[in-house]
Parts: structure tokens; sequence; C-alpha cells
DNA sequence: GTGGTTTTCGGTAACGTTCTCGCTACTTTA
DNA sequence: TAAAGTAGCGAGAACGTTACCGAAAACCAC
């Protein structure tokens, strides 16, 4: 289905001028004649001019459209990402073409592969869960096309990284459980193949170590990020001889599903068992009680990505930054006994 | 910042053949020998040939890309529809282009006013809040980029939409409240612009009507979409001599704002008043109590959606359809005497 | 006036691909 | 064996724009 829309011959044409002034009126003022410029904005506006994308794209070897590349869409953080993201490409002119990986590598994989390089000037990427191989990814850089990565990282790959600072966050958590006066913590944690998973699980153990408790394997346990998940978990965990009396989950959705089984085992949440999540899920307030958590800068984290991505993408060589953003813990009902 | 990758020039160079026969043996083999064909396809792999769209989309008048055109992506029932609508956009070939508007009609003008024709098929419609004008669509129309509509759809644009059943979801969501036994049942509405808004408050005071009981005019409010709004407009309701004892709230946020609101004056749920929203959040399930209300099936509605904008793309003269999907009630605890 | 700048503009190639047409060489048919 | 058909390939234009270079026109200083 082709189609004809108006073009800067057109314009060139009815003013009986020649295309390359047309063109560059268009653009800045420079080298053209100020009332050349207004007949051929004023000319323009009359024909209802749009740029045709695809041939400033080929020229200019370029597209305007950064790719956004995450494991979901459908839940609070990623969403809330993704719109920091979009304010700042939308204000510098770019369109976002975004990707979603559901969390499966060979998804990722054909994305990767199938992607062409010129219809990408930049990349945001949020690896998924088993992501095992980042040659694509480096393929991409060495092709001139910035990637920078927030939230899941792939530390082999030397580029650009936004994240929460999650070792921390973890450890506030942990040290808060103990404060309060728990001390059978256990781990909720998630896919043990990402770095930020890892993190989380660190914090919590050098807070257990560095408050004298021991870190039990049993109570350490390593599953999905789901809210299914972390009801699984638990039946796990209330197998056990021992149970925990306290749960640090490593998102809310997780913390949910935690506190969803042990309503079912009529355990008092707070007072018995203390919980408390990851992310500042708006589920987190909604919940009774409400969950304690470790709150991330969603909207910050996308706004600083693109920056940083469009720092890349227009500076020749623009050192790569790995920015850590500190995430702050808030307590609720779910941590007070 | 120009890039050079490899093109089927440098396939055909090495190949010591010519740029059209590269061309035809790596899209279909239609007039090129198998061998030959073989003989590409391998170099290709070689070199790790990548097509530029750009050139593509040039020759052909055609991007390859769809946009969508969202209030927001932060909430479960658009980023669950963005979903649907990039399961089938990705099986088709097509890279999504997402807009977020925040509900604001002046953004989608904007949006809608920079978009290059040429650098969409097709766009996927839920329009803001208070838009107007619908001027933009209908050239987009009049250009040949079909557009679809889905949710929040604008009536006067004649092409496909796609919507859940407003007016009998509100109207079951409304007679169950009656069957419960509730009498005095207030309507947090939404904006008073939108179509869907207008459906679901007729199903409400339709089923009222047939019920034999009075349409009060202060028992309806309309307010934005948000948790808050649905606070406030309890605290507005609960100034009134004669309060309501139930709720049909326009959408799950704004009922679990009105159940904080409730939770406040120590009202019980289900019980002394009844609240019924509509979308299944999953958020209603994790209140407590839970949340009765009426289901939309938003990834089929983003499925359809999408399936829909192909047929329009791809045929050339295929007819407008409105499609209106069934919305299911969910009773739990909130309706529950 | 003369020579030299500066301003403003036009011609042309290029970007990577598809498309249309035509040519050659081989195969089939009568 | 001649005519007709067919398979396979190549040349060149086209898509809409920008980039580069040179030329004309206008201006300026002496």
């Amino acid at each position: 289905m082709r189609r004809h829309y108006i073009t800067i011959k057109d314009i060139a044409r009815e003013l009986a001028i020649s295309v390359s002034t047309v063109s560059r009126a268009l653009r800045d003022a420079y080298d053209v004649n100020p009332k050349t410029r207004e007949k051929v904005l004023a000319k323009a506006m009359e024909l209802n001019y749009k740029p045709n994308f695809n041939a400033i794209g080929l020229v200019q070897s370029q597209s305007h459209h950064i790719g956004v590349l995450m494991p979901a869409i459908t839940n609070y953080y990623f969403s809330t990402v993704f719109t920091g993201i979009e304010q700042v490409a939308n204000a510098n002119g770019y369109s976002l073409i975004v990707f979603i990986t559901n969390d499966s590598a060979e998804r990722e994989q054909a994305i990767l592969q199938d992607l062409s390089l010129s219809s990408l000037d930049g990349l945001l990427v949020s690896v998924s869960s088993q992501a095992d191989s980042y040659a694509h990814f480096e393929e991409l850089i060495r092709n001139g096309i910035p990637v920078v990565f927030f939230d899941r990282v792939a530390d082999a790959v030397l580029t650009s990284k936004v994240m929460q600072d999650d070792y921390h966050g973890a450890y506030e958590a942990t040290q808060h459980l103990i404060d309060q006066g728990y001390r059978r913590i256990a781990h909720l944690a998630g896919p043990a193949g990402l770095t930020f998973t890892l993190k989380r699980r660190k914090g919590y153990e050098d807070a257990l170590t560095n408050n004298g408790l021991p870190v039990r394997s049993a109570w350490v346990i390593h599953s999905g990020f789901s809210q299914e998940c972390g009801f699984e978990d638990v039946a796990r965990l209330w197998t056990l001889a021992e149970k925990p009396d306290a749960l640090f989950a490593v998102n809310d959705r997780k913390a949910i599903g935690a506190m969803l089984a042990l309503k079912e085992r009529k355990v008092q949440i707070g007072k018995e068992v203390g919980v408390i999540g990851f992310t500042n899920d708006p589920m987190s307030q909604i919940i009774s009680p409400t969950l304690t958590t470790v709150a991330e800068p969603a909207f910050e984290i996308g706004k600083l990505s693109c920056e940083l991505l469009m720092k890349h993408m227009t500076r020749k060589n623009f050192e790569a930054q790995e920015v850590i953003l500190p995430a702050r813990l808030i307590v609720r009902e779910s941590t007070r006994r």
C-alpha cells in the first residue's frame, strides 16, 4: 500500500526555489534569507508538510528512535521506570520502541537478533532473568549504538548502568527487622542468576552476620518474582521444624504472596511474623496490614537512564557511568510488634 | 554521528553478482536460482547483515511501526492491554512506538501534530480524558494510516473500535448491589467527557430505574480516575444529610480510595456500606475486604485491537468494526452482608 | 570602479533498498 | 530446426532528504 505525501519538492516547486534551500529553511536559518525562510515555513504550514523520517534517517544514518527492552510492563516498577524514560525521550524529540521479553532469555535473544542496527539510535535494557549471553549488547555498542542498563544490569558489559542501592536497601531492611526484635529472619530471594538478587541477598546476610546472627541456608529460598512464588515459598518454609519469625522478600509482590500464605495459616503478621518487601509498590499500602518496604526511585531511574543514554548518543566518547540511587526504608504495620 | 553497516551492496560485491539479485534472494526466492539464493543467505549470515529499515521504508513508504497512544501505562488495565498489543504486533513483525498523554489533551494534540505520517503504518488509540478535537485522527485515516480505538473511543471518528461492555457491566454491578439489599446506591463516576463514563453511568441509572429506585444527582459524582479522587468523593458524600449505603465506582482505583476513606470513618465495608469497582485490578484481591468488581478483558482488548488494525493495514477497504467484549461480575467480600 | 568578502542560493551526489524493465541463455514445443 | 517460452540475472531509476561544493549576487573598502 503506497502512499504519497507532501514533500519538500512540492514546496520547492510551488515557491520556484530549489530543494536545498527548502531543506535548509526548514531546519536552521543558516545560509538562508529570513524572507525566504518565512515563505518556506508558511508554505509548509499551508500544505501541512510532515518530514519523512525514513529519508532523513537514511541520509543521516539515524532514526530518532530509542529502544526499551524490559522483562515486563505490567507492574509498578517497570511501568514507572518507563514513564520516566518517556518523559526525557519526549523532551529530546525521541520516540520509544518497546520490547517486552516476558523474562524469557530466548525471546530476548530473538529480539536482539532481529534488531536492525539502523532502526535504533540507542537502547535501554533491563535484562531478563536467565540471560547469559551478552554478546548482542557488545555488538551493538561496537557498532556505535549506545546501550544503558537499568535495574537488572549485565555486569560484564562495559557501559553505563543505573540501579538502586540494592545492597544497602537490603541491609537496612534486615537491620530494621532485627531492631524490631525478630531473630529468625528468612529471605525470599529472586532468581539466582541476577546481580541484584545477589546484592540484596548479600545485604541480608551481612546484616545478620554483623548482628551476630547465623545465616541459615534453609531460610534462603530462590524463586521467581511473582506473588505466587512468595506464597509457595512460605508453604515450603512452614514445613521446616524451625520456622522463621520474619520474612524479607526481594520485592513487594512476593512479600504480598507471603502475607496471603501467612493469613491462610492464621499467623498474625507483624506480631508473630514480620514481613518486609522491596519496591514500594502501591499495593504495599493497600494490603492489610500495610507492608513495610524499601522504596526504589523508579521514576528517577527511568529519567536518569535515558539522560545518560542521550549523553552516550550525542557525545563521541562519553565515559560509562555506574549510578546507584539510594533506596529508602518505609516502615509500616507489617513489622510493628 | 554517522555509522556504516553491512549493506546488500557489500554482499553483492563479495559474491560478484548484482544488487538486485541479492535483494531478491534475501526476500522471496522468486526469480532467483536456489543455489544463488543459498550463497547470498550464507554470505549475509557471515557478514551479519541487517536490513536498513529506513531505506526499505523509504522505497515502500511504510515503516513497520505501529503507534500506541494511551493516557498512561502505570496501571493494570493499560499495561495489560499493551501486553496484548505487543504479542500480536510482535508476531506480525511490527514494532511498537509508545506515546503517553498523561491524560492531557494538549499533550495528545502535540503528539498528533508532530507525528510524521511516514513513521507509522497504523495507530492504536485510547483518547485522553478531555480530548475534544478529533480532526487529527481523521486526517491520519484520510492519509491512509488506519486508526483503531480501544477502551476510550472517539465516537465521531469512523473506524474500528474495541471496548468492554460498559453499559451491561455497570448494570450488572448495580443490580448486584440491589440484590444484596443495598438501596441508597451512589456512583463515583469518571470524567464527564468520556463515552465510557457515560455508558457506565447509564447502566447504573437504568438498573436503579428498572428496580423502582430513584436516581439522585447528589449521589453521582464525576471526578478523575485516581485513588485520591475516590477518597475525596466519599468525603463529599459523607457531608450529605442522607448518606448512601453502597458505592459503585467507575474503576477499582477509585473504589479502593473510597474504601480507605470508609475505613477511616470506621464504616464496616460490606455490612454497612457495599462497594463495587470496575476493572479487576489485582489490587482488588489484595485489599481487605476483597473488592467486588466487574472484570474487563484487558489482554483480549489489546490483542483484538491490534488484530483489527492489522486487517485495516493489509486489506484495502476493510470495513470498520465495533467490537464489544463482555464484562464479568466477580463477587467478593465488599458486597457481602 | 576594482577587487575582495559575504550572503544566499542551486546542482548534484549520496544514503540503502526495491521495482520495473529488458537482456541473455537455456528449455520446451510443434 | 525454428519459434516460442521461461528462468535467472543486471542496469538504472526511484523513494525524500541532507551534504557538499561552487556560483551568482550583493555588499564593502579603498
